[in-house]
DNA sequence: CACCAGGCAAGTA
DNA sequence: TACTTGCATGGT
């Protein structure tokens, strides 16, 4: 295992360059997307996050302003908009009660305790947090998603009932742990599997991870 | 038309 | 604990 990881890594690098994650212009908005990401094609979510700024709403002190009502009609396009509304709500309230509306506060914060009071949050769950933790806030935390679990399920790196933590862990004790990379790493699979490795390609052979364990059986294709 | 998309919480047994 | 269901728009 170790070594396959970073073999994969740079096999994707090479092949598909930088990513420039996380799309967006402030950690702010980073957050903001991830909440209205979850479960919801990228592309409706831009939408919803150009609403937003067009009424000059991302940053936590004006956003705070905005009834749930209003801010529901805004991310429209985004999909669930009343439950990400309201979501989008309690996370201002943790930043109002716990960061005192600062949000370079909340980026300060040690990891292990953000990450704790940000899973407290109604609405965010663990792939919400650490995609806060790493493309926010910079901490090297690796973000899990059902990309992440499809491309290593088809290599044969992790079984279907493989928990997050247990696949987080994979990444973060077998790779140097850096934001950077994990940062690189995470948009790389997300790219190879938009691109090579969708659900409709259950064995594609033309995904740059072809034969990345260069052997008979698994990892021949993904 | 059906299916999918960078999840999560709440209900049931 | 282990399933199941609701949440909802927009692209293919």
């Amino acid at each position: 295992m170790n070594r396959l990881l970073l073999t994969i890594y740079k096999r994707l690098y090479t092949r598909l360059g930088p990513q420039k994650w996380w799309p967006a212009s402030t950690p702010f908005e980073v957050s903001v997307g991830a909440i209205l990401t979850q479960n919801t094609a990228w592309a409706n979510v831009e939408k919803a996050v150009d609403n937003l700024r067009k009424k000059r709403l991302l940053s936590p002190k004006s956003l705070s302003k905005v009834q749930t009502a209003r801010i529901a009609k805004l991310i429209k396009s985004s999909g669930y908009y009343n439950i990400k509304a309201e979501r989008l709500k309690n996370f201002l309230t943790f930043i109002n009660e716990n960061f005192g509306g600062d949000f370079d506060k909340l980026i300060e914060a040690e990891t292990g305790i953000l990450r704790k009071g940000l899973l407290g949050i109604k609405g965010i769950g663990p792939e919400t947090a650490d995609s806060m933790l790493l493309y926010a806030a910079n901490k090297p935390v690796f973000v899990i998603d059902a990309y992440t679990r499809r491309i290593l399920l088809r290599h044969g790196i992790i079984k279907e009932d493989a928990a997050y933590d247990e696949i987080q862990r994979l990444f973060m004790s077998n790779l140097p742990r850096q934001p950077r990379l994990f940062n690189e790493f995470h948009a790389l699979i997300v790219r190879a599997c938009k691109e090579y490795c969708s659900k409709k390609r259950p064995k594609c052979r033309i995904c740059p991870l072809n034969k990345i364990r260069k052997g008979r059986g698994m990892g021949e294709v993904c």
